[in-house]
DNA sequence: CGTGGCTCCTTAAACGTTTAAGTGATTATA
DNA sequence: TATAATCACTTAAACGTTTAAGGAGCCACG
C-alpha cells in the first residue's frame, strides 16, 4: 500500500505538507499541491482509514442495527427496502455502512460496546425492541442516533406516518361501503399504537362504532396467526365484510383461510393489508395496501443522521414523518 | 473512552505488559495477567479497532459486494436470505462486514480501491456481473475472495448446485407425465448455463427431445418479460403442458399470464419455478420450486472465507457445493 | 564464582495519519 | 531601516495499539 511517505518522497516534500495538500488545507502554495495531487494520483495513492481514524476519532462509518425478534432484520422485506436506501445515500455520502451485533470475539459485548469499539461516527435503530436496554444506553450515549418508527426524546427519529397512513386506509374501506371492518392488529409497539389511533379515527369520522370482537391481536409478519384469526372471524355469527391485516406478509395467511373456507375475495369478503411489498400488485386479485414510502425513509434517516454527525454542537432532536400511499387493488369489494 | 494507558497506570505496569496480557501471551506471570484482565473488565476496557487494525492490517471486517444490474442486492429476496445467513457466521466469528461500493468521497474509487481503503481482511462477492473488470480486479488481488454461484481460478467458491437441481425439478416435471416443457431461461451467465444443463440432461434422460420453440430467453427477478413469454407460448400452435420460470418472482408474471388468459394452474397450465422464496408455499395452488439452501450457502462463504482470511499461506481454492431441495406445491399437474 | 538460561517485565519503535507550533524567507508598514 | 505581517513550508508530537529487543533478577550448574 502506498502511503503519503511515499508521496512525500517522490515530491520531496515533507509529509505533513503531502496532508495538508490532499486535505485542502489554505497554507500550501498552488503548484505543490497541484503537484502532490497529481502524484498521489499517479501512484494510486487512497488514505488509510484505520490510521485516519485513529487521529480524527471520525470512522466515517455508521451503525446500523436492524434486528426484530427473529434476528432477522435482512429477510425483512420492508427492512431491507429501507436499508438499501439508506445504505445508497450513505455511500453517495462518504459513509460505510457496519452492522451493530453483539460481537463474540474479545468477550460478549453490549450494542454500545461494539459501536464504541468500531468507533462509529453514529447509528440508526429499526426494527428493535425498543424497550430493550442494550438500545436504550445505545440511544442515551454520545453517539448520534437515528431511530425509525420509534419516538424517543434523546434521538431524531423518521416515522413512517402510521396514524394518517392507517386512517386512509379505512377511509377507503369506509368509502367503499363496509360497516362490519376487522382490524387484526400487531406487536405492542409505538407503531400498532399509532396505526389503531388512525384506524379509530376513521372509524368514529365515519360514525362507526368500534366492536371489540372485530379487533384480535395479531402479529406482524406472522401469516398462521393471521390465518388463525381469520377463520374465526369469518365462522362468527356475525362476520366482517372487511379485514385489515398488520401487514402483506400476515394477509398472505389470511387469504389462504379465506380460500380454505371455500370463498372468495373480493366476493365474499375483502381483506387489506399495509407495507405495500412488491408482490401485492402482482397477486390476483391485486392486494389493497397502504404502501409505506421506504425510500425516502431511509434516505431521510441517512440524511438526517450524517447532519447530526457532522454538527456535534447545539443538537437538537428532529421528528421527519414520511407519509405513504394508498395502493388500490382489488381485494377490497365496492359495495355499491 | 479508555485505553491501555488506563489500566497499565492502575495496574502499575507498563503498557506493553497490559497488550501481552490482554492477548494471552506466554511471557506474563499468572498473577499480573489476573490482575490487569481483572482491572480492564472493572473498567471497561474495549480494543479501539481501529489502533489495532494500522498496526496489525488485520481489521476483522469482511467487505461484501453484492450489487446486481438493478444496484438493489440487498432487496433481493435470494440473497438477502444469503447475506443474513453470511453475517449470522461472520459475526459469531468476530468478525465485522462492509458493503464494497464506489465511494465518492475522495475521488470515485473501484472496488478494489474502496477495499483497500477500508483494509477489509477479505471479500465475499455474489449477485454480481463476474465479467466487470472491476469485479476481475478484486478477485485477481491479493485479498482473499469466495464468490457465490461463479467459477473462477483465482477463488474459492460456493456454488448452488443448478445442474444437479434443475434436473431434479425437471425430473420431477417428466415423471408428473410432461412431455411439452417449456422453460424460460435467465441472463446469460454460469447460473443459467447450469440450470441448462440440467434440463437438458434431464429431458434425455426421459428420452424427451429439445425444442427450440420451447425455449425462450427470459430474464432474472422480472415478471414483465415472465408475463409476455408465457402468452406467447400458450397461444401458439402447440402449447406446453408446463412451463418452468427463471425464478419464482418472474413465475408470478408467469402466474398472472395464465390467469388473464382465464386458464387454471395447474389444471390447464402447469408451472414451476426456482429459489425457493418464502411466499411461495403460501400461494394459491402453492408452487412448486426448487428451493436453495440459502442458509448454507452463506454460512459456507463465510466459514471459507475466513479459513481463507486465517491461513495466508499456502492459499487452495476450494469449490463448495450446495444442494438445494425440491418444494413439492401443486402447481404442476399430475398427468396419470 | 562466573556463566548460562530462565522468567517476567520495560523500552522504544512502528503503523499512517493529523495538526499545533515553529521557522525562514519574502513582502508590507511605519 | 527596523519591525511586523504573511506565506509556505517543516518539525514533532500524538492517536492506541503491537512487538522486537533489551534488561533485571533469580536459579542452577560446572
Amino acid at each position: 500500500m502506498i502511503s503519503m511517505k511515499d508521496i512525500s518522497e517522490r515530491c520531496g516534500v515533507s509529509i505533513a505538507t503531502v496532508s495538508k495538500a490532499l486535505n485542502n488545507r489554505s497554507d500550501i502554495s498552488a503548484p505543490t499541491r497541484e503537484l502532490i495531487c497529481n502524484t498521489a494520483r499517479e501512484m494510486g495513492y487512497f488514505p488509510n482509514s484505520s490510521a485516519r481514524a485513529l487521529k480524527t476519532n471520525r470512522t466515517y462509518n455508521l451503525g446500523v442495527l436492524f434486528v426484530d425478534a427473529a434476528r432477522s432484520g435482512l429477510k425483512h422485506n420492508y427492512f431491507s427496502q429501507v436499508l438499501d436506501s439508506f445504505k445508497v445515500t450513505t455511500e453517495a455520502n462518504g459513509y460505510d455502512i457496519t452492522f451493530i451485533n453483539v460481537n463474540q470475539e474479545f468477550h460478549p459485548m453490549t450494542y454500545l460496546e461494539h459501536s464504541r469499539y468500531r468507533g462509529i461516527d453514529g447509528a440508526v435503530i429499526a426494527c428493535v425492541d425498543f424497550k430493550d436496554p442494550q438500545v436504550a444506553d445505545l440511544i442515551e450515549s454520545d453517539i448520534p442516533v437515528v431511530t425509525i418508527d420509534c419516538d424517543h426524546p434523546h434521538a431524531s427519529s423518521v416515522i413512517s406516518d402510521n396514524i394518517t397512513g392507517m386512517r386512509q386506509l379505512t377511509d377507503y374501506i369506509c368509502d367503499s361501503g363496509h360497516r362490519k371492518i376487522a382490524y387484526i392488529f400487531g406487536d405492542d409497539n409505538d407503531v400498532t399504537k399509532n396505526r389503531m389511533e388512525g384506524f379509530r379515527e376513521s372509524l368514529s369520522a365515519h360514525r362507526i362504532s368500534l366492536s371489540p370482537e372485530y379487533l384480535l391481536r395479531g402479529k406482524y409478519r406472522d401469516p398462521e396467526s393471521a390465518y388463525q384469526h381469520t377463520k374465526e372471524l369469518l365462522s362468527a355469527g356475525q362476520p366482517p365484510t372487511c379485514i385489515a391485516y398488520p401487514d402483506d406478509y400476515a394477509m398472505i395467511g389470511g387469504l389462504n383461510a379465506v380460500f380454505d373456507l371455500n370463498l372468495s375475495i373480493p366476493g365474499d369478503v375483502s381483506i387489506a393489508g399495509y407495507d405495500g411489498l412488491n408482490y401485492t400488485t402482482v397477486f390476483r386479485p391485486p392486494l389493497t395496501t397502504l404502501k409505506q414510502d421506504t425510500e425516502a425513509i431511509g434516505q431521510k434517516a441517512a440524511l438526517e443522521l450524517i447532519a447530526q454527525v457532522e454538527s456535534p454542537h447545539r443538537r437538537t432532536y428532529n421528528r421527519i414523518v414520511v407519509k405513504g400511499r394508498l395502493l388500490e387493488g382489488a381485494s377490497v369489494k365496492k359495495l355499491f
